[in-house]
RNA sequence: GCUCCAUUAGCAUAGUGGCUAGUGCAUCCGACUUUCUAUCGGAAGACAAGGGUUCGAUUCCCUUAUGGAGUACCA
């Protein structure tokens, strides 16, 4: 019998959702869509402390900016729900109960400050404080207490919390798809707090109970989560329950130097670490990115087709996507390759989409009205756009056609403009003046067979006549901006900069 | 410190027990061009180190080094 497929994405609202949350939930979707199954989308916020308003919007709204849709989360309730943990809080009492019944779970009464002591103390001799097999016994919980004393505290309401008695000397046998199987040997593990003081469970008990409650099949993670594997599995065990499959995805690192991806690296190298922007962090989007490249690269982020393509729409990455190709190391982002990817996916886009992206972009600017025109708009991305990484980059490319110059580089200036240019370039006027025809192809034969006629070099024509219309020595082919902005305009151009140079 | 995970050129990666280890980004050179950040063509560049196993290892095993993660009443 076999299962359908159920993936879950549970990020916790504490912020916006980071790059690497958004490839968590990428990997998620391609493999549930790949697998006809469902993709849900959980809120983890059992940590109150940590809550940030606004927050789960932003994760909702990232995954739907990059076309990768929940099946069943909040506001989107199935028969599972609800969705976010803290209204779940409910359920996750009786389990932590169950483990108490079992022997499998015990109170603790430590308070944090004693915990906080040990710690310290064993740092400052250079160990580190378990709360295990090994101490549990000289420590303030159920174990350690007489059943009176232990009813006593508990009739009294002093805090507690409640935790997962480790067995001893066992050796667990762990699986995880990417990784194959792992050892663990028990008596290192911790007695993990299952159920905190103030109600709410922690993640890992909440996680396993929901996991088991919405019947999910795999758990697709980051990588940080690989050491409480251990706990995990210990725990469906505990409840005799099946556990899912797991994988764990390797980490994404930051661009140069040591460590994982971080939101000041972003700020640090000038590249977008979130999807969205979120105060004074410019997103993917709101940098110009195209969502299908965002969702392109980030797969490509720590998995390969074993292949040597690297351009993928959505779905062709639901066809091709499986766990096992997934790496172990972990993954170096970089920004330069993103860029790639938005300019591969801009030069294939549309000319009518870009078009229209880059009128929404002129609308802003002091343009003649006239010149807002759908046609001349595709014309002039056409010629431009071969340059551009993001639509707006179009403005800097091509500002000379919709607006003469009003200033000229000055370097070009100085290497261009020579005492006999003013009296070369009037004579470009007039014939420039004396064509009907004005075709790129026509306009350039001719002013190239007056150059030979003239017996002038190319040089002292075609750069002064460059530095007239775009105002800079860049840009297309020269006779392609001159047919395109027009006789009139190019005329007075060339007037205007005799006059003023 | 301890536990777990990883290690192919600057970076991301493919691949194989045995011919010149493939690709992309970046780099350098060239071409085109009136210019160039574009495009095209070319070049350089790697199996972390040391031990094994083997006729033979980048590929399998061990050790070391390096990197990563975790070590919370955070997720």
């Amino acid at each position: 019998m076999s299962q359908k497929v159920r993936v879950r994405f549970a990020p916790s609202p504490t912020g916006p959702l980071h790059i690497g949350g958004v490839r968590t939930a990428l990997f998620n979707y391609l493999f549930a869509k790949k697998n006809g199954g469902d993709f849900i989308l959980r809120i983890e916020d059992t940590d109150q402390n940590r809550y940030v308003d606004g927050a789960e919007k932003y994760i909702v709204d990232a995954l739907n900016w990059c076309n990768i849709p929940f099946d069943e989360g909040p506001s989107k309730e199935g028969k599972f729900g609800p969705y976010r943990q803290s209204e779940r809080k409910h359920l996750y009492k009786k389990y932590a109960d169950e483990l108490i019944q079992k022997g499998l779970a015990y109170y603790a009464f430590d308070t944090a400050e004693k915990l906080d002591f040990h710690r310290k103390d064993h740092e400052s001799k250079g160990k580190t404080f378990i709360y295990n097999w090994h101490n549990r016994l000289k420590l303030d919980n159920s174990l350690s207490l007489s059943d009176d004393e232990i009813n006593k505290k508990l009739n009294d309401g002093v805090p507690y919390v409640i935790r997962f008695k480790t067995p001893q000397d066992q050796k667990l046998q762990l699986t995880d798809i990417i990784r194959g199987n792992i050892e663990i040997d028990t008596n290192i593990l911790d007695d993990k707090v299952l159920y905190k003081s103030d109600g709410m469970p922690t993640y890992h008990l909440a996680n396993i109970v929901d996991d088991h409650l919405m019947e999910i099949t795999h758990v697709i993670r980051g990588e940080e989560w690989l050491p409480s594997l251990a706990l995990h599995q210990q725990l469906y065990d505990a409840f005799e329950w099946q556990a899912p499959q797991f994988a764990h995805l390797p980490l994404i690192m930051k661009p140069v130097g040591k460590g994982k991806l971080s939101k000041r690296d972003g700020e640090k190298l000038g590249f977008p670490v979130f999807p969205l922007s979120w105060n004074e962090s410019v997103g993917y989007k709101e940098t110009g990115y195209f969502p299908e490249a965002v969702v392109n690269f980030l797969a490509l982020l720590g998995w390969n087709p074993g292949t040597e393509q690297e351009i993928f729409s959505l779905e062709e990455l639901i066809n091709e996507f499986s766990l096992e190709r997934v790496n172990k190391s972990g993954a170096r982002f970089d920004p330069d390759k993103t860029k790639w990817y938005n300019q591969h996916y801009l030069q294939h886009a549309d000319v009518k989409t870009v078009a229209d992206s880059f009128l929404n972009i002129l609308s802003s600017k002091e343009v003649l009205p006239q010149l807002l025109e759908t046609t001349y708009i595709e014309q002039v991305v056409t010629l431009i756009k071969e340059r551009a990484v993001f639509i707006g980059d179009l403005w800097g490319l091509g500002d000379y056609f919709f607006v003469a110059p009003q200033s000229y580089n000055e370097k070009a200036v100085k290497k261009q403009w020579k005492a006999g240019t003013p009296d070369i370039m009037q004579q470009v006027f007039e014939v420039i003046e004396s064509i009907s025809d004005f075709t790129s192809e026509n306009v350039e034969a001719i002013v190239k067979n007056w150059i030979g006629e003239k017996e002038l070099s190319f040089g002292k024509v075609m750069p002064p006549l460059r530095l007239i219309i775009v105002g800079d020595m860049k840009g297309p082919h020269l006779f392609d901006i001159i047919a395109l902005i027009g006789k009139a305009e190019s005329l007075e151009r060339i007037k205007k900069a005799i006059a003023t140079l």
